[in-house]
DNA sequence: CAAATGTAATTGATATATCAAGTAAATTTC
DNA sequence: GAAATTTACTTGATATATCAATTACATTTG
């Protein structure tokens, strides 16, 4: 069997796409709030959602642990969120949303929601249960 | 509806997918020639195949120009490859394969490959066509 | 309980992503 | 044919990715 050129793969319509959503993504939140990155939006949208750690979260949204400490100093220093130490377990770190955040938060949900409307317009659920099931064989293949 | 947590969509799922394959491809990478990345081994496979300028190289694997303008210069420092003025038009940069670099492409085209098995292991032709299929139709909404 | 081991997060080094602004060469327009 | 526009690429600034090494605290073991 002939070598397939890099790009002929379906590997690469997984890059393709995911690269034209964050794209997409980027452009839509900034014109509501400019001065917040798409990974920063989801992670305040995940702290809202739970009450984990920061480590937790890293994993919930496949982010590098030490990623993920630099995306929270970033956001920190914007005045998203704030770090507190745990005092079950000292090691931990707890983020809690301000004010800020939070208004940050409402603004974007629409635009969160639009965007993935978008992304899949008129891929049917049938479709998307498909794809789900695909990529995650493949994710499991790789691990 | 209710409002869906951000990791609950499908595109969540092409993430992490694409960071498995990457994570996977790159060690394998790594443990037959140690000092160069993943991306870089797709660019020089790309040059062998084509006779393509930097731009037109980039296009082909997504990377923007200012990120290809930065990896060839790694690559350039790392002897894989050589920036040449085009002489038709002096804007555009051409790029040539070094013996090192021909030497990389020979060792890693097995792992590459390899690779590709590894993560579309019993995933059938049929459903490698309808990922490909849903992928290119997100891409498009995208964009 | 002191030593060994494990866990959560950080830091350093290097690579890549992205946008905006800039440069130099080529092409078009008037 | 000089000025305006376009094209191919580069540079700066900032954000994120990844691996290895480190720190601080927690848990286990002997």
């Amino acid at each position: 069997m002939r070598f397939k050129t890099p790009t002929s793969t379906v590997l690469y319509s997984i890059e393709e796409t995911i690269k034209a959503y964050r794209k997409l993504s980027q452009q839509n939140i900034t014109q509501v709030v400019p001065d917040i990155t798409l990974d920063q939006t989801l992670i305040l949208m995940m702290i809202k959602e739970n009450d984990k750690t920061q480590t937790e979260i890293a994993d919930l949204i496949f982010k590098d642990y030490a990623s993920m400490t630099r995306i929270v100093k970033l956001m920190e220093r914007k005045g998203f969120l704030l770090k507190l130490v745990d005092n079950q377990d000292k090691r931990k770190v707890k983020l809690e949303i301000t004010e800020k955040g939070k208004k940050v938060i409402k603004k974007l949900k629409p635009t969160v929601k639009k965007n993935r409307e978008t992304a899949l317009h008129e891929i049917s659920e049938e479709e998307q249960r498909q794809l789900f099931n695909v990529l995650k064989r493949i994710t499991k293949n790789c691990q």
